[in-house]
DNA sequence: CAACGCTGTTAATCTTTGGTTAAATTATTA
DNA sequence: TAATAATTTAACCAAAGATTAACAGCGTTG
């Protein structure tokens, strides 16, 4: 991998808003281009190539989605982030059908959309996966995130979970409808199989369910004395 | 044990993700020889011996399913693993995972295909009696499915099994229509062979004969003093 | 058909495993 | 090093599973 920094387009009407958000990120080693209009994205877009874009959605005469078409048709590639406000729902599928990546909505956690950031830049940067090492998985109603460790439903502000929680579900949704034997879990996660661990994982599996009851689709069954069962009901 | 490297005949038609695996495999010290459809793996399983096969449901031109069926034609004994799609139905894979010893669904973690290679190839070789690893079995309108303990008639809601009902119910279908006798059962299933475990066996036989008494056509009879015999009617 | 061991069945009892909450401990981060 | 997050341990109860008891009915044999 080069040694480069990362090129981000950063396109934010609010200049303020705009200048803090880039001195951050460049902080954190991006370097970032900043464009105060849909229009202005555009032209800095086709002057230069990006690793990524971070488009605010509402903006006057031309609105982020609008702009992301455009960059769409020029560059099938580029990774998208949308900056929405909270209020939004149908702009958001909106946003996803023109080709967005991911969606952050204002205000946001500066570190989450590091991570965000990391995330897609590394899964678009290594296209041909050593191994089947996926980290976004769909189960019913949910999303999860795996590398970020976050559990979303539609479009509600997303779950922040502990390591071995999301072990723990990945672990349940790599077997989704099948036994999942608790030993696996335990020397996998726990690296040791006593009555400690066990008992411990039984803590965790009361929390998974505990998050997973948003989709009553979505179960978590015991197989007594084997192990567990993630079932999603169709 | 002798001191060879295990041999994998993976039949995968998804040439990247079929080459990473096999490298992956031979990382972890097996012989994988790698075709690229059914029919390619069948011509190769043909030439040579193996230990196990890893089969890809999915394919163009023959099917994993067809392709297991002309393997165990060939070969009784050998392993099939085969590797499914999440969106496959239920009850599409109902009927044909009878002949395979575990299947997986994709994506799946390296790390769980492995130790299933492990377990699969361990009990082959350990046990000189050729301990059925088969789960899933068919008798009269009931499916059994071993591993998740459960029984299903048509689509009915399936009843759960309890670890000794499922033994023994296994146990008897591996006899179908011949005797089983109960000093077998008592020592395999029970592991002790006197008075109490005896009469133990017999309240489970009555609690077999209440879920079976769905499909009349499927009886467990009493063989005096010797043992019983699960009779299908056809 | 009487006697005795074997089997069928239900219910009571005992044992093991799991569900859940909270407190205690350990790691992590500011 | 204080604050916070993560994990483990404890405690208590519920559920699942297995065994034992009790009693009634069968099969076989002399």
């Amino acid at each position: 991998m080069e040694n480069v920094n990362k090129r981000i387009l950063l396109v934010e009407d609010d200049l303020n808003f705009g200048a803090v958000l880039k001195d951050y990120l460049m902080l954190n080693d991006f370097d970032v281009i900043l464009a105060k209009n849909g229009m202005e994205g555009f032209e800095k877009f086709k002057k230069d190539n990006y690793d990524l874009c971070i488009l605010d959605v509402m903006m006057p005469y031309k609105d982020g989605y609008t702009l992301a078409k455009e960059i769409r048709e020029k560059n099938q590639e580029v990774p998208i982030i949308f900056l929405t406000a909270k209020s939004m729902k149908e702009d958001v599928l909106k946003g996803y059908k023109a080709g967005a990546d991911d969606y952050l909505n204002k205000p946001f956690d500066s570190e989450v959309l590091l991570m965000k950031i990391r995330a897609i830049i590394q899964r678009k940067s290594s296209t041909t996966q050593a191994e089947p090492v996926q980290f976004e998985f769909n189960v019913g109603k949910f999303h999860l995130n795996s590398k970020l460790r976050f559990l979303s439903i539609n479009d509600e502000e997303p779950v922040k979970l502990s390591p071995k929680e999301n072990e723990l579900l990945k672990m349940l949704i790599l077997h989704e409808n099948d036994l999942m034997p608790r030993e696996l879990a335990l020397t996998k996660i726990w690296r040791d199989d006593n009555y400690f661990t066990s008992r411990s994982m039984d803590v965790y599996i009361a929390k998974l369910r505990k998050y997973l009851k948003l989709d009553p689709n979505v179960e978590i069954l015991n197989i007594h004395g084997e192990g567990f069962r993630l079932v999603v009901k169709k």
